[in-house]
Formats: C-alpha cells, structure tokens, sequence
DNA sequence: TGTCATGTGTACTACACACTACACATTTCG
DNA sequence: CGAAATGTGTAGTGTGTAGTACACATGACA
C-alpha cells in the first residue's frame, strides 16, 4: 500500500465522524501547507520527513512504525537502540527475519 | 569513538604490513578522492554514504555493522528486515534493548 | 638529486530533500 | 445568495548530502 493512498483514507475515515479531519485541517495541525499534504496523499510528493511523519501518526491516531515502514523509514529509537550494540542487534533481527511471528513473539515474552 | 579515527587506525595497522593501505590507495579502491578520505579521517567531513562505507569496510576487512553504527547508520537489510514487519520488529528491539547479551544470544540460539 | 608517492588545503558542485507561498476553482451551508 | 471552507496547481526556496578537482608541501628512495 502506497503511503499517500494510505493517509488520505485514514484521514477520510475520522473526517466522515469528524469534519475537524479536512485536508486543511489536519496539515494545520501537523504545521505543513495544505497544497503539500495533498500532493503527499496523492502520491506527487514523497513521504515527508521522520518528524512530520511522528505528527502525522500521532493525529491519525495511527501506528507510528507502520506509517514509518510505509514511507521506508525506521524510527529513531530503534535505529539508536541498533548502533548502540550493532553486532548483536544486526544478529537478532537477521535471525528474526526468518522466524514466524509467534516465536518471536515468544522471544519477547520471555523478557517481561 | 569516531568514525575518522576509527578507520584511520585500522587502515594504518594494515599500512603497517602492506604499503597498499596508504590513504590514496584505499581511497582509490572505494572510489573517493583521497582529500575526501582524508577530510573524513580526520572528522573534517561527515561520514561518507552507506555505500561507501560498505566498500571501506570490506577493503578495511572491519565489520560492516559496526562501521554502519559509528556513521549513525543501519544496513540496509535491517531497515528492510523492519519495514516488512513493522509492530513485531519494533516490540523485538524495544524488547532487546534492556537485555543482557546472554538473553538475547539465547533468542538467537534458539532459532537455529 | 630528481622523481615519485604521500597526505592535505581550498574551492567548488550537482542533486535530492522537505518543504513554503499563493493563486485558483469548486463545494458547502447559514 | 454570499461567505467561508475545501482541495489542488504552479513555482520557487533553503539546507544538507556526498562528494570532485586540483594545487601544494613534504618525505622516501633509487
């Protein structure tokens, strides 16, 4: 699924409850220009920057790291939580790649 | 540590053995010139793209990942590994974090 | 002693990124 | 009906990225 296709029916969705959810709107509150959303939703622009991304997601009430992946990004602190033990990091999730969810998700339950 | 300094050491360590690990040999084997390379040693410069870091640390026969880390960079087949699994790579990572090395060696362990 | 290789300084550049500014044509609705 | 709000088109902008080009001084070495 495309990033900006994405968005706009996240968007449409709350504005068909919500007509605070207006293309103008909602580019207000995640301070860019309407013009410039709406190239993002229709594909004409790429993805904006990490940041706006964050605003964005957090408006939508939407998955942050999934908006992320969409627009092929990785959050900070994820990319952070990497470079601080790069040897080992790069191992786990090369090793996780190939895993199904549910052992993974088995790895991470044993933690808490 | 920084990158300049990283790398200059390992390149004269090598140097020290075998006069192909001057700066302007190993600048031309990453395909840089070698003013570029030396801005960069001596943190003058910012690191050099992914790419770039790749080819330097293959000539440089360092690991890769850790290179990567010391550029604030992450390999692209980790970003990949996480854009296609969003919300279960990001819960591992966040997960992993707070570990000791062990836990995390035994999830790996575990999955071959 | 001359030539070759080494590392470095200065200047510059092409391109992409992440937007802004503003005018315009519709649509809505009080 | 008229005013406000909506989405969109065109043009332009500042900043950062990832380097190149080339001259220069120094040192090795044959």
């Amino acid at each position: 699924m495309e990033f900006g296709d994405y968005i706009r029916r996240v968007r449409q969705m709350h504005q068909q409850q919500d007509r605070g959810y207006s293309l103008r709107q909602v580019a207000g509150r995640i301070r860019v220009e309407p013009s410039y959303l709406s190239k993002v939703e229709r594909g004409l622009a790429a993805p904006p920057s990490r940041a706006t991304i964050l605003r964005l997601a957090a408006v939508l009430q939407t998955d942050a790291d999934c908006l992320l992946a969409m627009a092929d990004r990785v959050a900070e602190d994820l990319c952070a939580a990497i470079q601080a033990r790069p040897q080992l990091m790069a191992k786990l999730i090369r090793a996780a790649k190939d895993q199904p969810e549910a052992t993974v998700l088995g790895w991470i339950d044993s933690a808490s």
